[in-house]
RNA sequence: GCGGAAAUAGCUCAGUUGGUAGAGCACAACCUUGCCAAGGUUGGGGUCGCGGGUUCGAGUCCCGUUUUCCGCUCCA
């Protein structure tokens, strides 16, 4: 395990060197947890978006996309339920270092009170045996009487504290309740913090009054908001599903592990409209489909299990995670939940207008249960670089860093070079490269010995290399290097491009998910 | 947010009891060579993370700060 992790801290700053992903204001210094993609990484990146927008879309003709702002009415916050469940009171105990959430620790703590008046009606039971009724015991045994008494008031302010957002209340009720670190054991709490993973803004001059609006969390309400525009400008039947492609921003307390937690990610999403009742049977379709995406990469197929949750989201009636095995052990790169009706009902809720579905196959309206597939880039990102970075020992000792790219993803797809610098070989290799440059990205390298420069694109994964020698301007044939067997093939250059377009056809790959 | 460690050239690092910064690789030009990281010559690139302080003098000592890594904590 350890040298997986020597092999990542290693794959990380790989990434740097060869053009992936930068630090965010590098020349300052970065920001925490926000990274920017290079000229390599941005067409990887590119192209996983692809495969994905591609999959979805071009194989599912009930699937249609839509690319939605990242800023939304506020009150779209509200009914998502972020509002609320995002905005935690944290306290921190100075002796054990530990972090609570504050509502969590007087939430037990009333919970102690119900514990110990149990108890007094257990032994009271016994005692009293069949005579034994529990409501009037409750009523008038005084000491029960005085810790429900002592419960209902905490409570009291609780609840007050709570609807007032009173971080300060909050602390005094830990304070007179004298609750301890269950750790420490001690009384020495900091004060009372707002956390909100949501990150605010707003619009408007203040002059004008300012509306408070935040950069979305998710981009799914995105797709919610727009279902009723879309399921009528293209007449959509149910089932049908809308995807996107966007940036969600989380504040994150603690954002760590490279790019795979940051506080500015992408995600691809896809919300998919059934009957109330059929949700179970979609689930099951996307959660299938979706793994199969995912494998017919071909990055092992061992490197995907699914983890089912237990605890379910407030919207949820079913989850489930794809995890990926990254160097730090299995991770979630993709969540598939059965979201019900939750998000639309809400938003009828709050925006006051009928957002229904009429079926005409059933005659009736009813509001459509939500299939959700989301999939973070980033993440997808890295569970590819780091099943595809390789430290490889050659015979003679000798060793290359080659990443094993699927070459539909690579970021550059071949690389032409001339074998020596003269005798009008640069000239025939860039005519070579004119030819095929509309069709894939290409790169010319004329610098250094033969070796090196196939090492050079090993180390960015680019699959092909088609090198032009003296014999190439007599006999019109160039050799083609294999980026994973190193083996080389002489080849006419009449042929070359249709090769090319053979081995990097993205259409084998979404074959494979039908 | 807490504790620990670190920050010197694009990368990996050296830098003695404080005395004004080096190597290898990489990069650019030229020469030589030509199918898996060859050799030579020359050149560009660093106010040593940032800001203070001590000192005649700080990459080096002290304080603060930022970022990164490790461990906690958090993660609908």
């Amino acid at each position: 395990m350890a040298s997986q992790e020597e092999t990542f801290k290693k794959m990380v700053a790989h990434c740097k060197e060869y053009g992936f992903v930068f630090p965010s204001s590098d020349i300052y210094d970065g920001l925490a947890a926000v990274y920017d993609y290079g000229q390599n990484g941005v067409e990887l990146k590119n192209n996983i978006k692809k495969y994905w927008w591609d999959s979805m879309t071009l194989l599912h003709e009930n699937v249609v996309g839509i690319d939605a702002s990242i800023f939304m009415h506020p009150t779209v916050w509200k009914a998502s339920g972020h509002v609320d469940a995002f905005n935690d009171p944290l306290i921190d105990n100075r002796d054990s270092k530990k972090r609570y959430r504050a509502d969590v620790l007087i939430e037990d703590h009333l919970a102690k009170f119900d514990e110990k008046i149990n108890k007094e009606c257990d032994k009271a039971a016994k005692r009293f045996g069949d005579k034994f009724d529990r409501e009037m015991f409750v009523q008038t045994n005084p000491r029960v009487v005085e810790y429900a008494k002592k419960r209902d008031e905490i409570h009291a302010r609780f609840v007050k504290a709570l609807e007032a957002n009173d971080l300060a209340e909050l602390k005094q009720i830990i304070i007179d309740c004298e609750i301890v670190c269950p750790i420490s054991g001690t009384r020495n709490w900091t004060d009372v913090r707002q956390f909100n993973l949501m990150f605010s803004t707003e619009v408007g001059s203040t002059a004008d009054g300012a509306t408070k609006i935040y950069l979305r969390p998710e981009t799914a309400q995105g797709i919610f908001v727009n279902y009723m525009n879309v399921q009528k400008t293209g007449r959509m039947k149910i089932p049908f599903g809308i995807c996107q492609i966007g940036k969600a921003f989380r504040n994150e307390i603690v954002a760590r592990q490279f790019i795979f937690r940051m506080r500015e990610f992408e995600q691809m999403e896809m919300q998919f409209f059934v009957r109330p009742g059929e949700e179970m049977k979609w689930f099951e379709y996307w959660k299938e489909f979706r793994l199969r995406w995912h494998k017919a990469l071909g990055l092992g197929d061992e490197k995907y299990r699914f983890h089912d949750h237990d605890k379910l989201a407030h919207y949820a009636n079913a989850a489930t995670d794809i995890e990926f095995e990254m160097p730090f052990g299995f991770k979630e790169v993709e969540g598939i939940h059965s979201r019900t009706d939750f998000d639309l009902s809400s938003h009828e809720k709050y925006c006051g207008k009928n957002i229904k579905y009429f079926d005409p196959e059933l005659n009736q309206s009813y509001t459509p249960y939500v299939i959700e597939t989301s999939i973070g880039v980033d993440r997808m990102f890295l569970s590819i670089l780091c099943a595809a970075y390789e430290e490889q020992p050659l015979e003679g000792g000798d060793s290359r860093v080659v990443l094993h790219l699927p070459a539909v993803l690579a970021p550059v797809k071949v690389c032409v070079m001339p074998l020596v610098k003269k005798d009008g070989l640069p000239e025939k290799a860039r005519e070579i490269m004119d030819d095929l440059k509309f069709d894939f990205r290409c790169s010319y390298d004329e610098k250094d010995s033969i070796g090196k420069r196939y090492r050079r694109q090993d180390a960015i994964g680019t699959p092909f290399c088609v090198t032009v020698d003296h014999d190439s301007l007599n006999d019109n044939c160039v050799t083609i290097r294999h980026r994973d067997s190193m083996q080389q093939q002489r080849i006419p250059i009449a042929d070359l491009r249709g090769i090319l377009a053979n081995e990097l056809d993205a259409r084998q790959l979404l074959r494979k998910l039908l």
